[in-house]
RNA sequence: GGCCCGUUCGUCUAGGGGUUAGGACAUCAGAUUUUCAUUCUGGUAACAGGGGUUCGAUUCCCCUACGGGCUACCA
């Protein structure tokens, strides 16, 4: 059986999108389950799209989500070099041969007549306004000028394209894994530039090369690549590589969470959620992202949200973690259509993924908002912090963020809670819970309860009434965690600070009764 | 416009010629709780439309509609 080796082929034009996140998921998956090998090559043909740092965020970003890469740029290999900038040689020679071959010609059109031709084709009313079998011998060309001619202008200098020619007739027949069978007509087909003016090659030829080179088993991609699927496939055939052509899978897209089309970076600004893995600043403009990192989601759970977007294992099992995908993931179980992206999904996955964390995780990352706050704090209370909170918080930042009256007094109060609930009565409770509360043996949910349930006896009143403006003056909120638990947390002498910030402070409304 | 791909609850999806069309998120209600959240229980909610094929179609075929992608010397 054929090794498996599957690329994930970024362009280092930017921060990697979270649809190329999935891909490369996919790709993963896929080659960890059939004991392959997962590549990471570089298409940097573009030499005007280039952005610096790209590529050294998009390794990042794989290794943060935990897509490990066995061969590629960062790690090397066997097929070295990985970035396509440095294989500039190949895609000449392989180029040049299908010159030979009488499968490519040399084109010398500029760019003022590729635009004429087009126009002429429109007021035509052809359909198909571009360079190919039925208007390739109006151009300039090797195949329409004198050899002698071409090979002078090549001497001299001039700038030409290397451009593939399509049969005029015939069809072309792939089957991709996902979609089944899929026939194009060869007419429908242009003659696309495989070498560039400026010696790159296209994405097309470098593609289908290093694929070829890289003995690629499947090619498991976005769908927006599946049009030009087919004109690989005749690459393939050019070459005379078919048996060796890797299989394809065309992924359905990412779709925007609300309207039409697909998911972009401007959906997620507007609805206030990332789309980028990490922190992402763009060197031309400055402008700054936000990352699914930065955010608090959590890699694993990332994962699993989007493994789960176009892909399902047939169970009613949602929770899984890297090896179980890796186990039951399969190219078969791939959908067609296309997924909308619901990031009120991915936060209730981070959710369950926090509370699967052992309570040391999760002081850690109480600990890592603490130190950028400044807060000292006992590893004993930290735990009681976290475990009081982990069922209510659904990032690591909030277990600060819900949880600043544990540390602060709260300098804010819910007025609602104080007009209604702070009278007499209230008062009168406090009074007396500050004098309880002083000389108690212990200061443990116990005893809290027990004295404060004893102190509203003695007043006659329930303890019910005054358990929210209770919470109120300590916590400043109407709501949170257990009121003892958190009474207990924060402690004796701060509780009686805070109960008598209270006292003093809080305005029984003149209304009242 | 042309070509290609797609279409099951609001969302992600399971299913598949005869099912009470299943699950999850979201949402609603109830229970629990000192509050909110959690948790538990229950509810609302879907086969785009039209033709075939068939005893029977949401499932197979065709058409239409709608959606998406591509249509560069970008990937």
């Amino acid at each position: 059986m054929k090794e498996i080796r599957v690329r994930f082929a970024p362009s280092p034009t930017g921060a990697l999108h979270i649809g190329g996140v999935r891909t490369a998921l996919y790709n993963y998956l896929f080659a960890r389950q059939q004991g392959g090998t997962m590549i990471l090559r570089i298409e940097d043909t573009d030499q005007n799209r280039y952005v610096p740092g790209a590529e050294e965020y998009i390794i990042e970003s794989l290794k943060w989500a935990g897509i490990g890469i066995d061969e590629g740029v960062g790690v090397g290999g066997p097929h070295a070099p990985y970035r396509q900038s440095e294989r500039k040689q190949f895609y000449r020679k392989y180029a040049d041969q299908l010159i030979s071959s009488g499968h490519a010609y040399y084109a010398f059109d500029t760019e003022a007549e590729l635009e004429a031709m087009r126009e002429r084709l429109k007021k035509a009313g052809v359909d198909h306004q571009q360079y190919s079998s039925f208007t390739r011998m109006t151009m300039r060309n090797s195949l329409t000028l004198p050899a002698a001619e071409t090979e002078n202008l090549i001497q001299s200098g001039a700038p030409y394209v290397i451009r593939l020619k399509v049969p005029e007739s015939g069809e072309i027949r792939l089957h991709d894994l996902i979609r089944g069978e899929v026939v194009v007509q060869m007419s429908e087909l242009d003659d696309k530039v495989l070498m560039k003016s400026d010696g790159m090659p296209t994405y097309h030829l470098a593609n289908v090369v290093d694929d070829y080179l890289m003995k690629i088993s499947h090619v498991i991609r976005g769908e927006e690549w599946l049009p030009s699927a087919p004109l690989h496939v005749l690459l393939y055939k050019s070459f005379g590589w078919e048996a060796d052509m890797p299989q394809f899978a065309h992924l359905p897209l990412l779709l925007k969470p609300d309207g039409n089309g697909k998911l972009s970076k401007r959906d997620a600004d507007r609805m206030g959620f990332p789309i980028f893995p990490l922190n992402w600043t763009d060197p031309n403009t400055g402008e700054k992202s936000v990352g699914f990192r930065e955010a608090g989601y959590l890699p694993e759970a990332l994962i699993n949200f989007l493994a789960f977007l176009g892909w399902n294992p047939g169970t009613e099992q949602e929770i899984f973690s890297m090896e179980e995908l890796i186990k039951t993931f399969s190219i078969e179980r791939i959908g067609k259509a296309g997924a909308r992206f619901d990031i009120q999904k991915a936060t209730w996955f981070n959710e369950q993924y926090i509370r699967l964390k052992p309570v040391e995780v999760l002081v850690k990352y109480l600990n890592e908002q603490l130190t950028k706050e400044g807060i000292a704090c006992s590893p004993e209370k930290a735990a009681k912090i976290v475990e009081v909170m982990r069922e209510r918080v659904s990032f690591p930042k909030d277990f600060f963020q819900q949880g600043r009256y544990f540390f602060q007094a709260p300098t804010a109060f819910d007025s609602a809670v104080i007009s209604k609930k702070w009278n007499t009565d209230a008062a009168k409770f406090f009074q007396a819970l500050v004098a309880a509360l002083q000389g108690t043996a212990r200061f443990d949910v116990e005893t809290l309860k027990v004295t404060i349930e004893n102190v509203a006896a003695g007043l006659g009143i329930k303890a019910g009434q005054v358990m929210q403006i209770l919470r109120v003056a300590i916590t400043g909120s109407s709501s949170g965690p257990d009121l003892m638990m958190t009474i207990e947390i924060i402690g004796r002498e701060e509780t009686l600070n805070r109960l008598g910030f209270a006292l003093s402070n809080f305005q029984i409304k003149a209304t009242a009764s």
